[in-house]
DNA sequence: GTAGAATATGACGAAACACTCGCGTTTACT
DNA sequence: AGTAAACGCGAGTGTTTCGTCATATTCTAC
């Protein structure tokens, strides 16, 4: 009911040669730069294109709109967080609230790196937020969870595990971004860290004794 | 290094006759209904006065601008969660974990209650997130929670109770944010309030135990 | 009833922005 | 060398939006 118009957020063309490629290379980072500098506020094509040092048209060759820049950085994104989450999780030599611990880490000293641009990405979302293709990520995450939730409480019921899996994903997903809006020294994030993961195991340190 | 301008919020002028407090009362009525059924994309002074079914200049006569509207909104809006934590956790006959509780249940119910609207303003946040004025109102929250954390949790050191009080903080509201952009069942929100509120209070007695 | 303050109006100025299109240039391939 | 496709360009179009200002109406108090 909100967002009454839908383009496509998909790309409009494929570089074929090297130099184009790289165009879309240059693209990329200079929106991010222009992300970081003018926040996303100010983002726009021509800014982009300028910091590019391309011109406009150039732009719409491969991007079909601003949404689609935007998104295409989120996802980028996105797919870094993943590769993070499945290496550290994955990992089954160490018991899971290890794994968690370490990951709850990682998580939020990575969300304060790049903290300016990550809530600029935030304030865009708005603009591509009900995309189909912005679906997909939340599947593979949830999936995820949940894999590591059947091994960190084999006991319980699914319905307990996807629960508390859902919480605390959101919460550190969540709570890491209001935390990165600040900034922040090393020492107070991994004491921030430290906490958000003693609570995280203590928790699924109740449900496991039940 | 983000907003460039910083336009005042602060009312324009004082409404001194009954029919121009009414008329800013009409505004405010109309924004919510534009926020709700338009988004914050297609939130503009001229659609609110349309709707307030009032003349554009009338509503320049009490705001200085478009950002300030959104930000009397919210400024509402904070001052009723404000005065719902305060009554909750302030009173003194029940024990404090069974407070937060409460406060827990309460908050998720209100956040889900006229999500849309939330929803909007929340992506509206850029727009005053760095006025002056936003800053009072974390001050006082932060107040609010040291102070029933001081009750929880006798025992520890200050520097325990801050961070655990701040995380707590962050995680309800956040989280709670977070939850209610899909739109939820009254059974979904008691059982996750229910969970939230869990990870609450069996963190909290894991550090007044130590 | 009338002066003057308060209030209401809405056409309009100015600026910003997303995106297109026709044309010139480079590359790949033969 | 020649050709066709891919690439790159940027002035220009159409729209949206914020906010102002000169003017008109209503209210208050004497």
């Amino acid at each position: 009911m909100i967002n009454h118009s839908r383009p496509p957020l998909s790309s409009r063309k494929q570089p074929k040669q090297a130099r184009s490629a790289e165009l879309v290379a240059t693209i990329l980072e200079a929106a991010v730069q222009v992300l970081r500098k003018e926040g996303a506020q100010r983002f726009t094509t021509a800014r982009v294109a300028e910091r590019a040092g391309v011109s406009i048209g150039s732009v719409y060759q491969y991007f079909p709109n601003k949404a689609a820049i935007l998104f295409r950085l989120q996802s980028d994104e996105w797919r870094q967080t993943a590769e993070l989450r499945r290496i550290i999780l994955e990992d089954a030599q160490r018991p899971p609230l290890e794994r968690l611990r370490t990951l709850v880490h990682a998580f939020i000293r990575s969300e304060c790196d790049e903290a300016e641009v990550r809530i600029a990405l935030n304030d865009s979302a708005p603009l591509y937020r009900d995309a189909p293709e912005a679906q997909e990520a939340r599947a593979s995450r949830e999936g995820a969870v949940e894999v590591f939730m059947r091994e960190a409480l084999p006991e319980t019921s699914v319905a307990t595990r996807v629960l508390a899996g859902n919480l605390i994903a959101m919460t550190l997903s969540d709570v890491g971004k209001h935390f990165s809006q600040s900034s922040r020294t090393p020492a107070e994030i991994e004491v921030f860290a430290e906490a958000m993961a003693d609570m995280f195991c203590v928790y699924l340190g109740s449900l496991a004794r039940v």
